[in-house]
RNA sequence: GGAGGACUCGCCUAGUGGCCGAUGGCGUCGGUCUUGAAAACCGAUAUUGGGAGACCAAUCGUGGGUUCGAAUCCCACGUCCUCCGCCA
């Protein structure tokens, strides 16, 4: 939820943000209507409830012969308050409703424009040129067969399409990397939390995912729950409700969980192997922070994105995301893109995306400082979504005779081992 | 699944229909005293909304209800605790 001080003061930068955003633009116009019409009835109301109250108490110390006509009047107030609230409330979720529709005011200097419009911050590392070493990759399907590590066929006669097995040598990458990831965020102070997977519908809508995102989240009918489609959704609702102390911020922390996502609408889009699948781990970074602070932690939580990536060695390009391929939440989004040989591509490893106060104002998380309290800022970043993370591994890393070496960093993690071999079938 | 009990301001707690936005203690902050600190003493110390403001309104787990008036009475739900059963 944006602010409404802003909104009423400034609705043109609303309205331009939903326009580089691709969204309607009359909303603001709805939303203002809505705001109107609530505090108009807010001033109603209380001023029935005022004279209601003055009225009660002097119920209170009348004298037994004034009391009948007193009690009567006061009925007769008693009734209009009950409407005018009724209203008021009406008028509130109303408002509710229509705000909650507007996304986040997009930052200054995001590129206008939707998906293909993103601009290229840097490139990192350069594609290994597999025709001047003599040799044809291999794309992580295959070598995850060769290597034992990769089982999508199974994965698709018990599960169906997109789920997969990783076994053998593959299970034991994930936890190298579950591990890699959660050594470098506690050295960078980071909290390490194995949160929740299944949230109830105001975590998920507090976090945005309800709105635009919601084809894409399963839902438990029989028990009304969601499961999260990143350990963003719990790590932001676990201070719900709260007002953390300002001093003790930037507050970080580093969720590892099972992602679930329905990806609806991506039919027929990489439908091999497990670049996009229906669950999958990952590490996620979440940090909590005063609101002016926030474009800092961001480029803060890119950078150790980069340093991820950097340790697994894997060439990579970082974009800065267009107004229209935004979640509704966020205000600027970096992605980091790693090299895909076989698909001779750079495809989303990571995401960061700033949420400046649009997470918090919906689920009540504030801070105190010496100003008072108010609504902090809340960044999101990836450190590790290990499918994709693997696929960029077992391609960069393949070498002729189908084996794969394993990156300085990952090795204290598997034994010291400095190569997967492929296995006999 | 069954039976009881609890839920009040950062923490603990008083409060059974109007004198209660709410007592007291702890903690925190400010002050007096002190070379400094501690102790003692004094004072301040929830949140949200409306209003230019004096102020006004709302909030005692949540939502309904009774009443002129609810922290207080009634109903439902939630969470936690204890006991019993079941499962491991």
């Amino acid at each position: 939820m944006i602010d409404l001080k802003v909104l009423r003061e400034n609705p043109d930068l609303v309205r331009a943000s939903q326009r580089a955003r691709g969204e309607d633009v009359g909303l603001v116009d709805v939303v203002l209507a809505a705001d109107e019409r609530r505090r108009s009835l807010i001033v109603e109301f209380e001023g029935l409830r005022a004279e209601q109250n003055l009225l009660s108490k002097r119920v209170g110390s009348a004298t037994p012969a004034e009391r009948p006509n007193l009690l009567e009047s006061a009925k007769d107030l008693a009734n209009a308050v009950k409407r005018a609230d009724a209203e008021r409330g009406a008028a509130e979720s109303a408002l509710r409703e229509a705000s909650n529709a507007l996304s986040n005011i997009v930052e200054a200097g995001v590129p206008e424009g939707s998906e293909e419009n993103f601009v290229v911050l840097e490139h990192v590392g350069t594609p290994r040129d597999f025709a001047a070493e003599g040799f044809e990759p291999l794309d992580h399907v295959e070598l995850g067969k060769v290597l034992g590590a990769i089982d999508t066929e199974r994965g698709a006669k018990v599960s169906g399409a997109r789920f997969y097995y990783l076994t053998g040598n593959g299970a034991l990458l994930e936890f190298a990397l579950i591990n890699l990831a959660m050594a470098q965020a506690a050295e960078h102070g980071f909290i390490p939390v194995i949160p929740p997977v299944l949230v109830k519908s105001k975590a998920m809508e507090g976090t945005g995912f309800l709105g635009q995102a919601a084809e894409n989240v399963f839902h438990l009918e029989e028990d009304d729950f969601y499961l999260v489609g990143t350990s963003e959704v719990p790590l932001a609702a676990y201070h719900m409700d709260e007002i953390l102390d300002g001093a003790k911020l930037p507050l970080r922390y580093a969720g590892f969980s099972s992602c679930f996502r329905r990806e609806a609408g991506a039919y027929g889009k990489d439908t091999r192997g497990i670049i996009r699948v229906h669950q999958f781990d990952k590490v996620e970074m979440f940090s909590y922070c005063p609101p002016d602070e926030a474009p800092a932690e961001h480029r803060r939580l890119l950078a150790w994105e980069k340093e991820f990536l950097n340790a697994i060695e894997v060439p990579y390009r970082v974009i800065d995301v267009a107004a229209g391929d935004l979640g509704s939440s966020a205000v600027r989004k970096f992605d980091c893109e790693a090299w895909i040989p076989t698909q001779n591509a750079y495809r989303e490893v990571t995401s960061t995306s700033n949420c400046t106060e649009f997470q918090a104002r919906r689920l009540n998380i504030r801070m105190r400082d010496s100003e008072g309290t108010k609504p902090l800022a809340t960044l999101n970043g990836t450190l590790c979504a290990v499918p994709r993370i693997i696929v960029a591994i077992l391609e960069n890393h393949q070498q002729p005779d189908g084996s794969v070496n394993i990156p300085l960093a990952l090795r204290p993690y598997l034994g010291g081992r400095e190569k997967f071999l492929p296995v006999n079938a």
